[in-house]
RNA sequence: GGGCCGGUAGCUUAGUCAGGCAGAGCGAAAGGCUCUUAACCUUUAGGUCGGGGGUUCAAAUCCCUCUCGGCCCGCCA
């Protein structure tokens, strides 16, 4: 038997508690399913933490104070004229949203709601405006130079001339990467700066520009008292920015480094790993749109956040729905990745495959095909509607072409190309089909395709080319017990008398 | 050049920290049923634990080394 690594770390941590645990991302593009890994991570410590009794927190702060770096793929040529300003005050892309970083946070926040993570939810445009990095700015100004020599010293990297851990807004152009910080007054909490559009003055500590990142980030730590900290492995790199935020949160902010907790990336089968910045994504509210929420979290949660995860949305994401609906997989992991009350989907998602299909976006249909096979349709309408809409975006973008079909409205003409022994069989199995069960019919076909002395795999065959002119389809039993059965008949009449 | 993570059955992987009979799911095969047809049940097969060396009574696990894959080293999950 073997311990989750959610309660491995749960159980490190036990001793130290109450923890805080942060996640943080920056809005600055989709948000897609490998920033998903970040806070499920998180999310899946924090219960494993409140299982054990353990009393913990779940933050999340989006960087919405960070700058446009450059002008992604996903970008109109115009917005060049915003690299450079924080996420926080460029206008939204699409006009849309309140800001550019409100656009790509808030379906982010909608998304982590459907998968049911609560986190404390913080804006770091809002935090520094309120000033509530005041004491970290100005113990980084006073110290900079300390922090230079901490830079120097694990990363190898000096740092420019005149350089400071805080980079100024600029007023008039609205660009931090332009301007250079020439003073402080700390006791007046502002700072002094000139900017390369030909501005110079003075702004507030209090949202008139932002820390650098590589100290920023151990800035937040005593901010809130954060204990636990799960990073992408980008930052785990021998000098990078936690090896450098951790001594700067140990000797210049007298706070002890969080436990790290370092991520891999997740990969889109056959295209690479996702990032936001090369356009390359599938994002968050694309999967739910396909997976269904707790499965998208068993997805993450079932792999040690250390392996890279090859995700692949065809044929095997449907053996992952089904390995979590009929609860195959370990334990431990579904029971972390659940979240609803009312236990394990009964219909195989293979199945809703055909139903829907048959159904074609009518959603009375749907209920009358699924009712025909025996499944309760009654105490959970609203599930069996997501998964069918889950279904529905999965046949539109990611299934092979093999499992799609239509069930045509007439008879196929290829049906004349059957044989006379075929048409017998198919007669014959009209007059039988009445009210028999899913499985009887399976049984029927065989027996009748014997009776005729026909290869059952024609036979087969036969049958799919009546109702889908193809010669392959679903389970052919329960393919026809969800179909209405007079049509059934009706359909197998006329192709035997074609 | 420096570093991090990974390599265990056809596929996805547990077990590696703390050495003690290599375990699961999918897939495959056989059967349930004179039946290959996208659901179900039962059973079976499938492994040089990436290679080599070392330590040990004992190594997937610890040490050394090589190798393959992914990634990081201005910013990025």
């Amino acid at each position: 038997m073997s311990i989750h690594w959610a309660d491995v770390i749960a159980e490190k941590l036990e001793k130290s508690g109450p923890h805080t645990i942060a996640t943080g991302i920056t809005p600055s593009g989709p948000v897609h399913i490998g920033n998903m890994r970040e806070v499920m991570t998180a999310e899946a410590v924090y219960r494993a933490l409140l299982d054990r009794g353990v009393e913990a927190k779940l933050i999340y702060i989006a960087d919405t104070y960070d700058r446009l770096r450059r002008l992604y793929p996903f970008l109109p040529e115009s917005f060049t004229e915003h690299i450079g300003k924080p996420l926080s005050e460029i206008p939204c892309p699409l006009g849309c949203c309140a800001s550019y970083a409100d656009h790509f946070l808030n379906p982010f926040l909608k998304s982590m709601e459907r998968l049911g993570i609560k986190p404390q939810v913080y804006r770091a445009d809002v935090l520094y405006k309120e000033g509530k990095y005041n004491e970290a700015i100005k113990t980084a100004l006073r110290r900079k130079d300390d922090i230079a020599r901490i830079l120097k010293e694990v990363s190898g990297r000096d740092v420019p001339a005149g350089w400071s851990p805080f980079d100024a807004i600029c007023p008039t152009c609205g660009r931090t990467n332009t301007t250079h910080v020439t003073g402080f007054d700390l006791e007046g909490e502002t700072v002094d700066y000139e900017c390369s559009c030909g501005s110079k003055g003075t702004v507030s500590m209090s949202g008139g520009g932002k820390l650098v990142w590589r100290v920023d980030w151990p800035a937040r730590w005593p901010i809130f008292n954060v204990t636990v900290e799960p990073f992408g492995k980008d930052h785990a790199t021998s000098g990078g920015s936690y090896d450098t935020g951790k001594r700067i949160s140990e000797e210049i902010y007298g706070y002890p480094a969080p436990f790290p907790m370092v991520y891999e990336w997740i990969h889109l089968k056959g295209v690479g790993a996702m990032h936001s910045s090369t356009g390359i994504v599938v994002t968050i509210q694309e999967m739910l749109d396909v997976v269904p929420p707790e499965v998208l979290r068993y997805l993450i949660i079932r792999n040690k956040p250390e392996k890279h995860i090859e995700f692949d949305p065809g044929l095997p994401l449907l053996s992952l729905v089904d390995e979590y609906d009929q609860r195959k997989g370990d334990e431990r992991a579904i029971e972390l990745s659940n979240i609803s009350k009312s236990g394990p989907f009964e219909i195989p998602f293979r199945h809703m495959v055909t139903a829907v299909q048959i159904a074609r976006g009518d959603e009375d249909g749907l209920f009358v095909a699924l009712k025909r096979s025996g499944y309760d349709v009654i105490t959970r309408r609203e599930e069996i509607l997501g998964r069918a809409r889950n279904v529905q975006t999965w046949l539109d973008k990611y299934a092979p072409a093999y499992v799609k079909f239509q069930v045509q409205e007439t008879l196929p003409v290829a049906v004349k190309n059957l044989t006379p022994q075929e048409r017998q069989g198919l007669g014959i199995l009209a007059e039988q089909v009445e009210e028999k069960t899913a499985a009887d019919i399976h049984e029927l076909v065989y027996a009748v395709a014997k009776e005729q002395g026909l290869d059952s795999k024609k036979f087969f065959q036969a049958i799919y080319l009546a109702f889908l002119g193809d010669r392959q389809g679903p389970k052919v039993g329960w393919f026809l017990a969800s179909l209405e059965r007079g049509f059934v008949k009706a359909r197998l009449k006329e192709a035997a008398t074609a």
